[in-house]
DNA sequence: TCTGGGGTCCTAGGACCC
DNA sequence: TCTGGGGTCCTAGGACCC
């Protein structure tokens, strides 16, 4: 298996996309996705138009920001049950052309390509154009393909062109088209290695592949480090893959206003509550039971601290979760005022299952990837 | 009254066992 | 009175992703 094809595939504006097909007179206008769709209210931007972008506007910033930015901008909620089931369709579309299909969300994925009849016709262009527009017509929607060797270069490029882009990478293009871009484009460094690399003088892609290994070693640690080097090289051996298992399951909630651990108890132990049922609904739906039951507390300065307690016996059951989380609760320190509240259950099992499998379906490590861990933290 | 919700993977220390 | 390892489980925290 030496020359592969791996696409990725994106869709565009995923969410506000979805929302224009069935408001097609807000098409054109600023128009930007997040919580309840009023700014008034705590919440951030999940998706903005493309209209709403040249305002400045960006996924992650506050409503309250974005409306600051763009007065005009139209706020909508979301409307997660809707989005999935478009997630279904482009993705059913897909199904069509290969199964070697990899989930990576509500609206990406990675394909693997290289047994796809046709595929080394014009470095398999053909194909992924095919595949943009069977997406087109089931859903009405334009999606965004990188196609190479890899997922990460592929990753990379199918974010080069955006909207409707299609980019092809292959090893000789990675000096013109990969070294100029910044390094937060590599997926797998984030704010924190970002601000690690920029300190040591690294900015762009080809900075980090010039870079001397021993340098990135000795800053990051032995394996983050390799990573980092052999990513700015876009060498990546991992495989798509089509299966995985569900690690844990969880529920949270941002309240409308920061809640006193002890003065606003009886709030706080009718969310928790309300929590532990809807989690274990999902588990119940989903066919998981799990022994460790967790919860997780933001303080109004957005530090976060989580407790959990690991049960003798996996469970789906409101009540059994419902104490552990309690418990757990009761070790969160009542230092500030909360202004979030979760509850996960993990080590998850299938109770029908003959063979307990706890674990994620994943094939084993064909090259290292990320480990974010061995980032020395908080520099 | 900036900063959502649902995930994965990783590290590290202590307990406990052989 | 001082001397070991390795392995696994549990818990807490953190980086990163969509």
């Amino acid at each position: 298996m030496d020359w592969r094809r791996i696409a990725h595939l994106d869709m565009d504006a995923f969410y506000a996309s979805v929302e224009l097909l069935r408001r097609p007179e807000l098409r054109g206008r600023p128009v930007a996705i997040g919580g309840h769709g009023e700014p008034s209210r705590r919440g951030v931007v999940t998706t903005a138009t493309y209209e709403a972008r040249a305002f400045g506007i960006r996924s992650g910033m506050a409503l309250r920001r974005a409306a600051e930015l763009c007065p005009q901008c139209v706020f909508l909620p979301v409307d997660f049950d809707e989005y999935r089931r478009y997630s279904r369709m482009f993705k059913a579309a897909i199904a069509a052309v290969t199964d070697r299909i990899e989930d990576r969300g509500i609206d990406e994925v990675y394909l693997d390509l290289t047994a796809v009849p046709g595929i080394r016709i014009d470095r398999g262009a053909p194909v992924a154009r095919d595949i943009q527009r069977r997406v087109l017509e089931a859903t009405g929607l334009t999606c965004s393909v990188g196609l190479a060797p890899n997922k990460l270069l592929a990753k990379i490029a199918s974010d080069l062109h955006k909207p409707a882009g299609l980019t092809i990478v292959d090893a000789e293009d990675i000096p013109a088209l990969i070294w100029p871009l910044p390094v937060r484009r590599i997926n797998g460094i984030g704010p924190k290695a970002d601000l690690q690399l920029e300190e040591l003088g690294l900015r762009t892609i080809g900075d980090l592949a010039a870079a001397p290994p021993s340098m990135l070693v000795a800053r990051f640690g032995a394996h983050y480090g390799h990573w980092l080097h052999e990513a700015a090289h876009g060498r990546d051996g991992r495989p798509v893959v089509t299966a995985s298992e569900p690690v844990s399951m969880s529920r949270e909630t941002t309240f409308e206003h920061d809640l006193h651990l002890r003065r606003d108890w009886q709030a706080l132990a009718a969310c928790l509550a309300e929590l532990c049922r809807d989690v274990a609904a999902d588990l119940r739906r989903r066919g998981y039971a799990g022994r460790t039951i967790g919860v997780k507390a933001r303080y109004d300065d957005f530090r976060i601290v989580t407790r959990d307690l690991t049960l003798p016996e996996a469970t789906d059951d409101d009540a059994a979760i419902r104490r552990a989380a309690f418990e757990c609760l009761d070790r969160v320190p009542a230092v500030r005022r909360l202004r979030l509240l979760g509850v996960r259950v993990g080590s998850l099992s299938r109770p029908g299952a003959t063979a307990a499998r706890t674990g994620s379906g994943r094939v084993g490590a064909a090259s290292p990837g990320p480990r974010q861990g061995e980032l020395p933290l908080s520099g």
